[in-house]
DNA sequence: CAGTGGTCTAGACCACGTA
DNA sequence: ACGTGGTCTAGACCACTGT
């Protein structure tokens, strides 16, 4: 690692460039989601520096949850197996009984100019493309909600084509694109059911609903999913915990 | 710091030893909420064990928000300023303009036998008794939301003679009874407004509303506050940032 | 300048998982 | 038995803050 030029301004601590220097690797595809990073004193001889500061950087990017340590075993790159996107992406819980994975059925796929929401939503022009896929969504048997995904059509070539949108989205972006989903943003909004809430919902027109909108970033920050969700919370709700 | 009979069962590391250590002394009240720990190097001494540890110790406490570093002044015990409060515990942001404290008008004060939830969300038994206090909030001139907050009678004793409710309870509770929240649990749901609300919020009658119902924890993880809170979401919105 | 936290290093030993 | 991450130590030096 270069560490010169480091006098009192612009000075960078070496973990910090060792982190990113690790990130950049990852977004490279050096390292597939699930499998193991070279150990700590391997990585701090091959960077040049101290397995102490290799162990920051690690540390770091564990509590990002972009890898995985497991005692024993190795550092390994994160995967977005159902449990984790369930835990860590999914916030809505049943008021009482099992929680499940949520299931859901796709209703359309197109391509489409964004509309202004899109496009601030993910820094496009109005030149852009987005791919908009609507679906509905279930805790078991019963209708939770409906959601409309919009993705830069740039970023995500070749989507029409994929046979079928899976119900973990984020394992396809990963799987397809290499794009790691490590941060979410929602709004949160109590509206009413309008017709088509009641057309897909079955719900009365002027029943209150929780609309989520989310942006998603990914390694690099950058938005890469923004996604429109209108759910019923008679039998569910939102938990956020503050901390 | 007692760091014997630790050969793999019921190993306990040695910096959540310390932790612990100071955590304790920190709620026995050794150190006032805005005043400076001991250094590093003094506490090691203390302690008996080496600046490294006790580094690890702090740093963690630091996470959990529980203590502030300032490098080149040293490490404070957190206070409930009002720009902690604004960004940590309260997620209501106006759509657009600028982010302002919420001004406080309190209803009403009494002190009641615990309903079903209260219980349950506090811990208690129908013998115990809570405090509620019913008040309204603003963002600036606007009226954004009606709350009732429940405390156990058991905890903050002489609440009653308090001449007034001030705007930044969580700073109250700290200062009154030494009690410090650290985590908070929200459970959010979209529902219908009633008459009470049609009258506090001047909604109609079946606009949809943002229903928030808090628990807030202390240092001991222990609850000591419910809060239910009735939101107008038409120009605010509930922020929650995933990651 | 002195004192604080922040970074970095090097090495020892421990706990854990697997073979 | 071995290799991994996890803990702990000790010491050096750097950056930041206030006097």
């Amino acid at each position: 690692m270069d560490v010169s030029a480091e006098t009192s301004l612009g000075f960078r601590p070496l973990y910090l460039q060792v982190r990113e220097e690790i990130t950049r690797q990852l977004a490279s595809g050096r390292w597939q989601p699930g499998t193991m990073l070279p150990s700590e004193q391997e990585l701090a001889r091959e960077l040049g520096v101290s397995q102490g500061t290799v162990r920051k950087a690690l540390d770091a990017m564990t509590a990002e949850r972009i890898l995985v340590r497991r005692q024993g075993r190795g550092t390994f790159v994160a995967e977005y197996e159902e449990s984790r996107i369930l835990f860590q992406f999914f916030r809505l819980y049943p008021d009482s009984g099992e929680r499940l994975f949520p299931i859901s059925k796709v209703l359309n796929l197109s391509s489409a100019t964004p509309n202004p929401r899109e496009r601030e939503a993910l820094g496009l022009d109005d030149k852009a493309t987005v791919w908009r896929i609507s679906r509905l969504r279930y805790h078991g048997s019963e209708l939770m909600l409906r959601e409309t995904l919009s993705l830069p059509g740039q970023i995500f070539q070749g989507l029409s084509e994929t046979e079928e949108i899976p119900n973990n989205v984020y394992r396809l972006y990963s799987q397809r694109w290499g794009i790691t989903v490590t941060r979410i943003s929602e709004k949160l909004k109590a509206v009413s059911a309008d017709e088509v809430d009641r057309a897909a919902l079955n719900c009365a027109v002027g029943a209150p609903l929780l609309e989520i909108r989310r942006i998603a970033f990914d390694l690099h920050k950058r938005p890469v999913e923004y996604r429109e969700s209108r759910c019923q919370t008679e039998t569910m709700h939102y938990a956020s915990d503050l901390s």
